[in-house]
DNA sequence: TTTTCTGAGTGTATGAAGTACACTATTAAA
DNA sequence: TTTAATAGTGTACTTCATACACTCAGAAAA
């Protein structure tokens, strides 16, 4: 069935960039183009937005079906829309970015006979359209927020220890950060619980881990308190 | 002539959501809708991309088309995409805002025969479509922004004086701030030229008059400078 | 069982920046 | 000349950021 209108419509598309946490560096998953234009190039997950679906549901849905990924962080971004991004026509993304824990996914994407791989973000390989653009504006975006809104949680496992909450934030923000006080302001905003528990399987003294309280979190904002790294 | 498509296509409208800096609040620039749906409510200018125009052009264009606004500070803020946001049809809207000089432009939009008016943000109409949604995260948006990027001066004629500059950030936060402190903070980072020119048309002493200087600005950026209020 | 290795966990002193606060000076108008 | 209105200025105190090094615990290897 076709469509009919007056006037000549952009199509409209959703793009993901789609960040986890490497061993030294954010990683971004991308997906290989099986077809024109830009085939065999490797580009950001996304795909047109159904009539009938908002932009977060089509995102959401791009990302399962071209990645496996469910229930990630996501965000909105920006929307992109110099008028040649796509050779084809006039196509207008709106663009999101989403936190995974690699850990769960990292697996899955690099042994897939599929076409999806994870890649540091300092080493991408040239990217189809302009989603060399996209990635490193939602690179900016992230290192901004994540030192002003506790996202960064996204990233890890649901506990954790304060040194890989503190990797996490070196890794993002591209800078050593002292432990001591870095341990004396995150537990001071009062955020973590501390569990009963400690790492595992490691050949060292074992962490304590905790947990994020997002409950209390979302308390203290309402009371005033801004997070801050 | 008309448009055919295999698939359905959404409509993609930008919407402006134009601050001015009134006495004691922020004020919106809104315009009255003369056709369905929404006749007669007021609601944000705006309206339909052009297949050839970039977004911002888009933008740009709406808003001298409905307001006669021209060469103002535009920034991208969120895209919506809620699928009954619009009743005829699906429309997905790239919103923006915009700060102008308010002097510049109040009797216009209040004077003119046309259908414009400036309303405060703390007193505004009820609103088309999902526009009071949007005009909700461009405030916040804004608030925000404010205190980390010098987008302030926008509003603010060309040579000011710190008092109307600190006036600027009280209105926009909501709160008072020291004049003593506010002066140390905002002369210490040395982004303010001072003029040799003073008020003018002051029943009282007139102050010192000073302008943002934006190379400055962006020379310290580059050496790590971050702006904060 | 002892030793070694690896990361866990902890406190203090110093400097920088934020905050609170009140009076005199200047100009125009009455 | 007096009045009214805003301009313009400095200091003391508190809070927060930063720099910095050692002992402890536990597993693995000798």
């Amino acid at each position: 069935m076709s469509h009919t209108y007056e006037y000549a419509r952009a199509a409209l598309t959703v793009d993901c960039v789609v960040f986890g946490l490497g061993e030294d560096e954010l990683e971004v998953l991308l997906i290989r183009r099986a077809l024109e234009p830009f085939a065999n190039r490797w580009a950001l997950p996304g795909g047109f937005v159904h009539i009938d679906e908002t932009l977060e549901d089509a995102a959401l849905r791009e990302l399962e079906e071209e990645t496996g990924l469910r229930k990630v962080y996501l965000e909105q971004l920006y929307s992109f829309g110099a008028i040649d991004r796509d050779p084809r026509e006039r196509v207008v993304t709106v663009a999101y970015y989403a936190l995974v824990k690699l850990s769960d996914h990292k697996v899955r994407a690099a042994t897939d006979a599929s076409d999806a791989a994870w890649f540091a973000v300092s080493d991408l390989p040239d990217l189809a359209f302009d989603h060399a653009q996209i990635v490193d504006m939602a690179l900016n975006r992230l290192r901004a927020k994540v030192r002003y809104q506790p996202i960064g949680f996204e990233l890890l496992a649901k506990k954790f220890t304060l040194t890989q909450l503190q990797r996490m934030y070196e890794v993002i923000l591209e800078r050593t950060l002292d432990k001591r006080n870095f341990r004396k302001k995150i537990l001071g905003m009062d955020l973590l619980v501390e569990l009963d528990e400690v790492q595992k399987d490691v050949a060292h003294r074992a962490a304590r881990l905790y947990k994020f309280d997002d409950r209390r979190y979302r308390k203290l904002v309402k009371q005033g308190f801004s997070f801050e790294i």
